[in-house]
DNA sequence: TCGCGGAGTGCAAACGTTTGCAGAAAACTA
DNA sequence: TAGTTTTCTGCAAACGTTTGCACTCCGCGA
């Protein structure tokens, strides 16, 4: 029914091909025809169907892009600045969800493989091997996991642990716990590894309760444990589940930051909004998703870019953490000046 | 590079159709050969191209989904509902975002017209007579405007500020403003409606104030003008906005919901964690995104259902809302019993 | 006058599938 | 046994594009 590339043919008397040209090389056509065919085609509704272009091409100028949960308030951020940068080459972007389970992931990226011309992985859940398996069958940027022969983005979280856990122990600190992300989780082990040696460093125990589901309610659900535990500040894997734990205290009676210090990672929009704000490590998750974008869109035919970028983070002081019970240094707790969220240009290499 | 279905019929010795029939119609072909060509298909890594395959069967068995603000934590729901409705149909669906810009949305809808079965449209900003124009480029649900004609998915945001008035009333307010939301947004002008209907019933006077972003920010916006209009109490077009406000009232020494009453629309998980938790209006969400998937999949090849779906509200009141300074009335404040929020098959037919 | 080159266009073969039709073999039915 | 149906498979034409090749004109310089 809809107007196909014959129909404007011959509407406007030459052959299908002078109006493909039109199309996708109008430089080859002359000016006058151009303008007829265009007419005809304005006229008749045409639109050139991208599939069958894409068989002969062999490129739909689409890109998936894979979350692990798109109501974690994480990925929106990334999402539309992924797709705006697509936007801007004339790729479009293809959301899907696996609801946080490693089978769905596989089955999406396969079922996505066709249809686009490469995927962005965000926060896998799914073993290294089987993404290096899937990456033989579509172009893969992965974000949010370093992996050696792929091209991926991750966001320094090591660092921005140490700087929280730096900040916690500055304050008096020596109890801590960290409440770990979910199973098969790059960053969640980035940050427990870093966490425990800078606690080491600063004489401070570290308390590791997880795996965890890493939403608002994961974090309600540890409270009892961190209040067992008997620590005097927490870091979470994430802003959702340390906003989740400070409700769950306070259902226990227990008040932040007097009683306990909380501190999560990702500066999502929500953690200016409770009470008490939120101290966080911020994670540029916009530059993320247009450095993901970049990367797949980099390597025009040669194949396997393996670039690996890493995105400072930065340490943001809100009202959730405070003065704990040991002696209080003076050093000084304060963020890192790190890539200005809106700077595409400035990735630091790794 | 990919293995094709020539491929797999060379290997197998049989030809090309028997390989297709193997993976579109298994029933006609011998058991013992479709086992053959499976695991030769197995063995070199073949899966159909989905784009060929569309091609000619017409159908590419995905849908696009059009959301407004993919940031917004209303759609989260809808957009996870909805794939798994459709997954579980052998659909894929692929979420775009449009900014909140009308025009984005037309250009993406028409992007997506030759690479899906159908469009969902949830909360669109354009005009009728466009999206009816658009309805004529590909099978089209609106979900979040009613709009004879077009098979529509709507949740009786009429209803629920109706109740919200009704509640406000009964606790003594008088003076109520409307928080309205964006320009083009068929629901803000339902809520306005219902409201200013609701309200004279109940000797209230409500100032509308508005069209706003529908954001937190765009809440806090408003905070000012709300202090100045004198109001004791509020009705916003969502939880994010009532969100934003109630942390602009703070910044402007009002406390809620002791100087001012905040009840805000659509139940988003985090109107549950802020402090004070929010009174507000439910809207099931999630049976929005299922019931908009089964109208776009149900008329198989008849096409143009127009169905027009209206899904109950519910109020829920939390801590956000306390006595005015009226006489207060003890008229039954509480929460209609509405369509359990996991129930697909229970949608309400208008 | 001839030859040459460039600009514009048409021709037809691809791309990877599905599917109506027809033929062959096998399995029934009477 | 012969006829009839069923089951399976192959053939070839689509689907809507892109693109290398070849052809025709036309203008230009020698």
């Amino acid at each position: 029914m809809p107007a196909t590339i014959r129909d404007v043919a011959r509407e406007s008397g030459v052959h299908i091909s002078t109006v493909s040209r039109t199309f996708s090389a109008p430089h080859l056509v002359n000016p006058e025809t151009r303008s007829r065919v265009l007419a005809c085609a304005e006229h008749l509704g045409y639109r050139p169907n991208r599939a069958a272009r894409a068989l002969i091409t062999g490129r739909t100028h689409n890109i998936g892009l894979i979350v692990a949960d798109i109501a974690n308030p994480f990925f929106p951020p990334l999402i539309k600045a992924a797709e705006s940068q697509a936007r801007q080459r004339d790729y479009h972007i293809f959301v899907t969800d696996t609801n946080e389970d490693a089978s769905v992931e596989e089955g999406l990226v396969r079922a996505l493989a066709k249809q686009v011309d490469g995927v962005l992985l965000c926060s896998p859940r799914m073993s290294n091997s089987l993404i290096e398996q899937l990456s033989r069958e579509v172009p893969l940027v992965v974000v949010n996991r370093q992996l050696t022969g792929l091209p991926t983005v991750v966001m320094d979280v090591a660092q921005g642990a140490r700087l929280a856990i730096d900040h916690l122990s500055g304050l008096g600190h020596r109890q801590i716990a960290l409440v770990a992300g979910p199973r098969g989780s790059w960053t969640s082990r980035e940050i427990r590894r870093s966490a425990m040696s800078a606690a080491r460093a600063n004489d401070a125990e570290l308390a590791v309760i997880g795996p965890n589901q890493p939403t608002e309610d994961g974090g309600m659900a540890v409270a009892e444990q961190i209040v067992r535990a008997g620590v005097t500040a927490v870091l979470a894997y994430n802003d959702l589940m340390a906003i989740g734990l400070i409700e769950g205290l306070s259902t226990l009676g227990r008040s932040v930051p007097e009683d306990i210090s909380v501190v999560g990672i990702d500066d999502i929009a929500l953690s200016r909004l409770t009470r008490p704000k939120l101290t966080t490590v911020a994670t540029p998750t916009a530059a993320a998703g247009r450095a993901a974008v970049d990367m797949l869109l980099a390597h025009g035919d040669d194949r396997r870019t393996t670039a690996q970028i890493t995105l400072q983070t930065e340490l943001v002081i809100r009202d959730s953490t405070g003065p704990g019970p040991g002696p209080h240094s003076h050093a000084d707790p304060g963020g890192v000046v790190a890539t200005a969220p809106g700077e595409v240009a400035s990735y630091a290499k790794e």
